[in-house]
DNA sequence: TGACTTTATTCAAGACTTAGATTATGGTCT
DNA sequence: AGACCATAATCTAAGTCTTGAATAAAGTCA
């Protein structure tokens, strides 16, 4: 149904534009011709907006490919510091936020303790715009070359200007932290779930690099996820979709944090596994207690698996996607030591239709990828903003 | 990343072509002006479109509405004998094939028994095709006059143009259904799963209308599903995504028939409710044995909610729909008597977020959709061909 | 009848992509 | 070295498309 909107012929030049633009950022360095190829434009297309995009700065060239017998062609590449964006990971026991060139590469950091029984919305504010002005000045760059500050949070976030976050964990009921933050900075925001912008980083950077239709298992110390469908992030009609944690993988089973019972959270989060076993610790030596368990041979480890089986395999029915990823601290913890287990648990319980164990993959980013995700939702705006920028005329 | 395509200025033209075409198809009859509120086109655009598509009849007249003070507007809508569309539903008593209009008034229907045990391909194909025949006969219309014919039947279909079908309860393998027929009939074939088909009237005509988020859950014998996500149905990388009814609900549980264990219709499946109440009874009495259980307040219905109610809690944190519909003949036998029941036992597993109980429907039109929804089909790609017709050039 | 409203069409202008011609830049052959 | 060839990038003319403004059409109301 959704009636999608009329298209005017500026449109068009814009999605192209925007096209080219992605291409040439994931396809890395690509001569004009090499572009024709990619996008499908027509050689004049290409060739004037690249014009157009060299004029702005957006676009580089980047050296030539020697020939083999006629004009040698000038490879073309995104101008890596024609701006900057800024990732933020509001995590258990920090605030991270590190600013990154238009390439991805790390040029400064920040990081902040916070004690794990407080955290004080204002205070992860301060730390944040604190952090954000540590970082440019460390990077040795001005405000305005920021395109924007990308945040991942734990729990869900309301969509609208306020960005209102609810997270059990924090105790935070309705904080509306992009409210808080816009009073401190004027540039703009965007506020994700942490797992989700850990998902896209893998999406972009990863192991879900190049797929259209993949599911992101984020497994710390609860479990989240992210869908990706048709090549983009699914967020359903109120943007919370893609919760795998709370997916029930036992009817009336174990009580989950979140309130209900049998959530794949309540058997395979980090903490549920120590519960399980009979292990105390704090959100410190989490990582070294499960390790410990997970090496014991607990039966709590295979019947964790069995459950991340039974999960997997009804994303799988439901999304018949082309890869899964398991990510996040503890997901990488365990897919380490049990990756072809999962697989074949997973395996058991999808008799129904082709399925490939070996498309479950393990993250390759590691658990500190929260704020490079985060600062891909600056890129990803850019690149729909470097659509527009052609059209801003001034008045003199 | 999916490169979208690049686009040109026919595209556009196409595309909001599309877009007029579906505003008046849902929309009723309306005037030019109603046409650019609703598309956003200008005046102008519109004039000349509804000027191309009365030429070629796919839009005509339809009476003017008085005027207050101005120049009265005359309404148009979509010609609903431009064309003609067959719904073919392949199902376990019975081949039933229906040709409707564009309005889809139906204008004619043969069915034919097919004996439970004996589901060959050749047979129903034959059925099929003799069935269109006599529809077009029936409906005093020529063959040309079709845009097309689809189908739903049970299983998994396999994109392509053989549309390999695989059925457990038909004991189909590999079954190219679409080849089959296509020896017997020029006519373009649409072949899906039943469930999706149905889901798809829905989403159309039904209680799905207007929902860009939404989940069909269609329960009959087993249990199907559908999945809308940004106004068009989720297929998912192997087009087999939707799968709604190996959704595990309780990890190492009943044995289902595709297999493994635990899974939703092993449950709630009018079949495996008739096993767990010890009720014995063949395909044809299956409804009412069904309703015998439900109305003696055995144990078994009381879990079914409950299980039931997990497997909906789970879709609501994957996919955050904005309504769930549920269908299928013994969907709506359930859902009449206990849809209050259902409706808290999904609201109990789903704490984590708002989510409100009433966004759990039933289905509209009853179970004998399958045939309406395959004709939808058909009329889908009407839609997306009425786009190009105009550029369709004769050799002299 | 004439003033006023509202709807629909026509027209010139501006934006965009494309195919094909042209220019640019280097290699290869004699 | 100079003529010739191959490939890349740009320029040009043509064809589509949407739009806002002007114009035509078809009423109501006093």
């Amino acid at each position: 149904m959704g009636t999608p909107q009329r298209r005017t012929v500026r449109d068009l030049r814009r999605g192209n534009r925007a096209m080219l633009l992605r291409a040439l950022y994931f396809g890395g360095p690509a001569s004009r011709n090499d572009l024709c190829g990619v996008t499908g434009l027509s050689a004049a297309t290409v060739s004037t907006m690249t014009g157009d995009l060299l004029a702005d700065n957006v676009v580089v060239e980047a050296g030539q490919v020697d020939s083999d017998g006629g004009r040698p062609r000038v490879l073309l590449r995104v101008n890596p510091v024609y701006g900057y964006a800024i990732g933020v990971d509001v995590g258990e026991t920090q605030v991270r936020v590190e600013l990154f060139d238009l390439e991805m590469k790390e040029r400064a950091r920040a990081h902040y303790a916070v004690r794990s029984a407080r955290h004080d919305p204002e205070l992860v504010a301060r730390h944040i715009l604190t952090g954000v002005d540590a970082v440019i000045a460390e990077g040795g760059i001005s405000a305005g070359q920021v395109l924007g500050i990308g945040v991942g949070v734990p729990g869900i976030v309301e969509p609208g200007p306020d960005a209102l976050v609810r997270a059990k964990t924090f105790g935070w009921e309705a904080v509306p932290l992009g409210a808080l933050l816009r009073a401190g900075t004027s540039l703009p925001l965007y506020v994700d779930n942490g797992a989700k912008t850990m998902g896209q980083a893998e999406l972009w950077f990863g192991s879900g690099r190049g797929t259209r239709d993949a599911i992101m298992v984020l497994m710390g110390s609860g479990v989240g996820g992210m869908i990706v469908a048709d090549g983009s992030i699914y967020r359903g009609a109120g943007k919370a979709a893609g919760e795998v944690g709370h997916l029930k993988v036992v009817a009336g089973g174990r009580p989950c944090r979140c309130g209900a019972r049998g959530c794949l959270e309540a058997y395979v989060g980090a903490e549920a596994i120590l519960e399980r076993a009979g292990v105390v610790a704090d959100s410190a030596d989490e990582e070294s207690a499960l390790a410990g368990v997970l090496e014991s041979g607990s039966p709590v480890v295979s019947e964790t698996v069995e459950m991340l089986g039974a999960g997997l395999s009804s994303l799988v029915h439901l999304f018949n996607p082309e890869r899964i990823v398991i990510g996040g601290w503890a997901g990488l913890m365990l897919g380490g030591r049990l990756l072809a287990e999962i697989r074949a648990a997973t395996a058991a319980n999808t008799l129904a239709q082709p399925f490939h164990g070996d498309s479950i993959v393990l993250g390759r980013l590691g658990a500190d990828a929260v704020a490079l995700g985060a600062a891909t939702l600056v890129i990803e705006a850019f690149f729909r903003e470097a659509a527009f920028r052609q059209s801003v005329t001034t008045i003199a």
